[in-house]
DNA sequence: TTTTAGCACTCAAACCCTTCGAGTGCTAAC
DNA sequence: GTTAGCACTCGAAGGGTTTGAGTGCTAAAA
């Protein structure tokens, strides 16, 4: 469909373009890349490509943009792969394991990772609550009527809550009701939580129960909106596509929106996936690119972690740093386990 | 030192400032207020108030804008002081209920608050770990070598962090020393941990000891930059003063700084402080004015709250607002006790 | 003595014009 | 098929003018 001088034209356009962030023009082309013809023939080929879609103009005087289509057909098929070597892999692990060993600071700091390594925004869906499993519950007194309710999850996360009761339990009253809601629930995955668990927690437990299973539902509500994290936003301000004021809050209104990530990092397909501009359903972020991976424990997705920027990003790098984030991140929660 | 008339102007020319963001004239003062005096007579005003060095004349031909000094002035001695109503206070403790009974959520909780109320960023500082009193201590098995050391800390703060083991501990040995380290560690301020205890931990409970020790001496230092949180930064972008994507630059990376901000609000003076442009000591924020508060556990100052701006804010708003969070915030956490 | 009307003056912002130059498309020759 | 050459386009940059808000000063009025 495209001969090869098309691609190596097409390619070093958008290269050009992705690091002076400027409209390139024919002899620029000519000059920085040894193509081997005039000015005038690159001149030919770019109209050519403007034809098929891959290119745009600003204006008639000034050079050649890529377009949306343009993006698209140099990641599939033009781009030269980045891998990420195995120091940075190791590096990355090691920055990620001084931090926390706790599921969701680790999550949120494989984020941070991520935008500080590519100078850009992160954005990271931790593992959505239905998916864990109850591990371990207890109840431990802390004060006359108050009750610290622990639900350790599988994998690695920890849940507290300090319940205010009516009646004064003692600590023994209190360790048999751990060891009776951990039979009737260990093991059992969140979102297994039927109503007959529930309804058999209210009749052994009393009041306890009552409280257990409020707050069972409630944090499962809860949770939705705490599970998006993200992070880099101000480092994005200094991409010249966010001189403008205006373009800078769309995209700080688009992080603030987790239900649109929430849906957008949902889709659970393998590998690295790229998202370019128009390409994305969401109006406000038709400008904007978004590179996303999932993140895995144990061979079952759990999760997503990807960038956004401008359309103009070197993708190359963004995807090689997904993937390296994303792998980093699988392989310490599967280690957690 | 200043006659009445030349507060009035003063007042005149602050609150016109602050609302429109424009360097203001004579006429405009003359307009708009009714001071029953032409145009000519407040320019010989706003001449001497200028002198005093209360505002500033960006060029010749431009209206005047009050200086550091003249937002001093108007904050002290001017201002109508705003004072939030019942309702408010009601309303605003409600939001923050509605989300976290855990003291850390709550604050962030009143940060997110704040910034929503004043339309600014928000600053919030938690309660230094130190100052907190081990309330509980426990130890429970999840696994075969994983413990969860759960940390219950006065007032309502739960930590958690699971530890491999090398050794198998029965649930019973765990709860033994559970125990144990309760009798040691109850009442104990985190500051106070000394090197005695810490050694008699290590000397009694063997790895675990050594462990808790670890753990009691790390997650004292890591907690450091955890204990600072902000909000509301990307609204900050639609006043007009960050127009300039460098200026906001500046705020965003002065938001970062979190040590900046721990020892900014460490002071704990009493009522709520305003820090006008220069008269803050860190270069990168002397366009920016600072208004906090303090927030208090039973009479006991913990933490401080406070949102940032641009120097030309609505301070009576500002104060009013910190005021509001501070004391339902106070409050909140008094009641947790 | 204080206030005010009047007026000359200043200066940024807005507008218009010109120039400059990067870049194009087309044509004709190689 | 390639390229040199050239006319053409159009944004950006620079320069000049106009406009208008705002000032300070002076002299007269209160």
């Amino acid at each position: 469909m495209l001969d090869d001088r098309k691609r190596l034209v097409l390619r070093a356009v958008i290269e050009d373009y992705i690091e002076t962030a400027e409209p390139v023009g024919s002899r620029t082309i000519a000059r920085r890349h040894q193509l081997g013809v005039s000015s005038a023939t690159i001149r030919n080929e770019m109209a050519d490509l403007e034809e098929i879609g891959y290119l745009e103009q600003p204006h008639v005087s000034a050079g050649r943009v890529p377009s949306d289509k343009g993006y698209r057909f140099y990641v599939d098929m033009l781009m030269e792969p980045l891998q990420y070597t195995l120091q940075q892999y190791h590096q990355v692990q090691k920055e990620m394991l001084r931090h926390y060993r706790e599921m969701e600071r680790l999550c949120q700091e494989a984020g941070r990772l991520l935008a500080s390594l590519t100078n850009s925004a992160a954005v990271v869906v931790a593992p959505p609550i239905e998916h864990l499993a109850f591990q371990h519950v207890q109840l431990l007194p802390v004060d006359a009527n108050d009750v610290l309710v622990v639900l350790v999850l599988h994998p690695s996360v920890v849940k507290n809550r300090l319940i205010k009761t009516e009646k004064a339990y003692t600590a023994s009253e209190l360790l048999e009701m751990s060891m009776g809601l951990n039979q009737k629930l260990k093991g059992v995955t969140y979102r297994n939580l039927g109503p007959t668990i529930l309804r058999e927690i209210v009749a052994e437990f009393g009041e306890i129960g009552h409280v257990m299973v409020e707050l069972l539902i409630n944090g499962l509500v809860e949770e939705k909106n705490e599970q998006v994290y993200s992070s880099g936003a101000p480092q994005i301000l200094s991409q010249p596509e966010f001189k403008d004021v205006e373009k800078a809050k769309l995209l700080f209104e688009a992080l603030e929106q987790k239900e649109i990530w929430l849906k957008l990092l949902a889709d659970d397909s393998e590998g690295v996936q790229v998202t370019i501009g128009k390409e994305n359903p969401y109006a406000d972020m038709q400008d904007l690119s978004v590179v996303k991976a999932t993140y895995h424990v144990g061979g079952q997705v759990v999760g997503s972690i990807g960038v956004v920027g401008p359309t103009r990003m070197d993708y190359a790098r963004m995807v090689a740093m997904v993937e390296l984030i994303a792998s980093a991140l699988s392989e310490l929660l599967t280690d957690m386990k």
